[in-house]
DNA sequence: CAAATATTGATACATTATATCGTTTCACTT
DNA sequence: AAGTGAAACGATATAATGTATCAATATTTG
C-alpha cells in the first residue's frame, strides 16, 4: 500500500488531482484496516466504498441505493445502512450530520478533532485537523466542566474552484 | 424587558437556577425582535417557543407536536415545521444537526459563531462563543481558498451536573 | 368595506432510517 | 470433507423526520 500521506494536501480537493489515485489508496487502506482489526471487507461494503470513492463529493444512502441498483440489483434500504455503519465504525467514512449524507475519508489518520469543510456549490468536501481549536475546546470544557465524548464541525460555504469559474 | 445579559452566566445551565427568569426572557425578547422585524408573533409560534423555553432541552419536532397536542389540538406537522423555520429565521432558536431537535436560544446576540454542547445524560445544551475558534476558522479558510457561509459545531458529552451525581 | 396579504388546516407524500426474522454464507474445527 | 457457530443477507414492514399543495380563513392595508 501506498503510505506517504500527500492524498492529504492540498486539504480541500483540487480539480485536475489525480483522483485515480486517491480511489485505489482509500480502497486499499480499507482492505489493510479491515484485516487489522479482524473485519471482513466482503463485496457489498467494498461496494458502498467504491461508490463514495468515485468522488470527493457527499452522497446520501439512497443514492448510493440507486448507484447499486445501476450496477447490479437494488439492494434493501438496510444493506447500505449496514455497510454505511461498518465503514463509519472504522473510520473509513464520515457522514455530515446536517446533509444526512457520507464520504469517503481521505484523512490517514484522525490524531487530532476533524473539522468538515463543504462547498454547496460543487457538493466537494475537504477535511482539516486544526490543533488551536482542539485546545480551544479543552480549555472551554474545562471551564464548563464539561467531558467531552464527540466533536461535530461542518463548514459550509463556497471552495476555491468555485469561486473561480 | 430586562436587558442585563446574567441570563447568560454560566454558559451551561446550572441545577438550581431561576429558570422562570430565563423563559420570560425569552419569550419577552421574542416579542421585541417580531417588532423590531416587522414580523407577527402570533400564538401557534409563540406556542413553540414557549414549549422550547420550557426548559433547556432540545427537543424533536414531533415532541412538540405531542405537546401542542397536550395542551389544545393537534396541529399538522407542518405547522410545527413552520412555526420552527420562522423562529429561526430569526434566531429566537437553534437547530441540532445531528439530532434533528430544536431548542431556544439563551444569548442575548450572537456576535461570533457559535458552538453547541450537548449533555447525552440530560439533554440540556449550552452555548459558547469563542474567538479563538472563530479565528482559527477564518485562518483555515484563507489558507484553502474557502468563502464561509455557515459553521455548525456540535460537541456532546456529559455536563458537571451529570458528572457529579 | 374591499382588496391584497399572510396564515392555517387538511391531506397526501417524500426522505431518511430502523426492526424483525428466517435463510444463507463464511471461517473454522474436527 | 462434513459439521458447527457466528456473521451477514434478503425480504418485509414500519418508524421518524420533513415537504408540497391548495382551498379556507384571518389579518392588514387602502
Ligand atoms: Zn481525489
Ligand atoms: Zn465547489
Ligand atoms: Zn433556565
Ligand atoms: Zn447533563
Amino acid at each position: 500500500m501506498n503510505t506517504d500521506r500527500s492524498v492529504e494536501s492540498p486539504h480541500f480537493p483540487q480539480v485536475g488531482h489525480d483522483h485515480a489515485r486517491c480511489q485505489s489508496w482509500i480502497l486499499q487502506r480499507a482492505e489493510v484496516r479491515c484485516r487489522q482489526e479482524g473485519m471482513r471487507f466482503i463485496p457489498q461494503r467494498r461496494e458502498v466504498l467504491e461508490i463514495l470513492a468515485t468522488s470527493h463529493r457527499s452522497l446520501g444512502a439512497y443514492d448510493i441505493l440507486e448507484r447499486m441498483q445501476a450496477r447490479a440489483r437494488r439492494p434493501p434500504p438496510a444493506a447500505v445502512y449496514r455497510s454505511l455503519e461498518f465503514l463509519l465504525g472504522l473510520g473509513l467514512i464520515h457522514r455530515m450530520a446536517g446533509r444526512n449524507t457520507y464520504f469517503a475519508c481521505t484523512r490517514s489518520d484522525h490524531d487530532q478533532q476533524i473539522q468538515f469543510w463543504i462547498c454547496r456549490h460543487c457538493g466537494m468536501v475537504g477535511e482539516t485537523e486544526s490543533p488551536v481549536v482542539a485546545g480551544e475546546w479543552q480549555r472551554l470544557s474545562d471551564s464548563l466542566g464539561f467531558r467531552v465524548s464527540s466533536v461535530n464541525v461542518e463548514i459550509e460555504g463556497e471552495c476555491i474552484t468555485c469561486r473561480n469559474p
